[in-house]
DNA sequence: TTGCTATTTGGCAAAATAGCCAAATAGAAA
DNA sequence: TTTCTATTTGGCTATTTTGCCAAATAGCAA
């Protein structure tokens, strides 16, 4: 037999799968890499590229799936294409994880 | 030509790996959805297996994913097996979302 | 214009993940 | 003991993801 279940709304399909994919984004150790170093300001795809130490084009994936989930975006000034977070509680979630973990 | 560095040390590669299990496990909308009920108090597999509608033994897969990571820890009482959560960050990090997506 | 640099996109093979069924396990009940 | 119930594990295929190379794109410089 069940349990008795709770009377609040979950959350619809639609933001279980929006959530899920900025989770999903964040769940890639180059990507948290990268994740990490914008929290402390925006970077250019070259500087993220010496981070991660992956191909250029593996970078660039990487950040467009950060883009689609919506965890960064990018602005291209000159030559170069400047990412940025734009999610602000990753910041905080990371903290705790740190203590947590 | 890249941008300088900032001064302050990055997590190690141990922690950067245990930040993204944590992340990993939770970017599964079945996974997600899961955790999302355990908010709201421990539940058993059988309840959980009801709301996201899948086989047995691929919600019991999905529930040694997120024990793995460290995000949710189980307890045999009788013959069923209660899960609960154990980051108390990620319900403050999910209504974070819920706002900025 | 041509050339150079930074980034993105297409395509492919290798690796990881998801979900099912069947079988194994553990504990309660008869 | 045997049986039933809840959960986990093994094994398998289908799907997704990863990361490389090569080619395309965009903007600056000459």
């Amino acid at each position: 037999m069940n349990q008795s279940t709770s009377g609040i709304a979950p959350p619809s399909k639609k933001q279980i799968e929006a959530q899920s994919a900025v989770f999903k984004a964040l769940g890639h150790p180059a990507r948290l890499c990268m994740v990490h170093a914008l929290g402390q300001g925006e970077r250019c795809v070259c500087d993220l590229r010496d981070l991660v130490d992956l191909d250029m084009s593996t970078v660039s994936k990487h950040l467009a799936v950060l883009r689609n989930a919506g965890v960064v975006s990018g602005e291209k000034r000159g030559n170069w294409m400047f990412y940025r977070l734009r999610l602000p509680c990753v910041a905080g979630f990371l903290d705790c994880l740190q203590k947590h973990l």
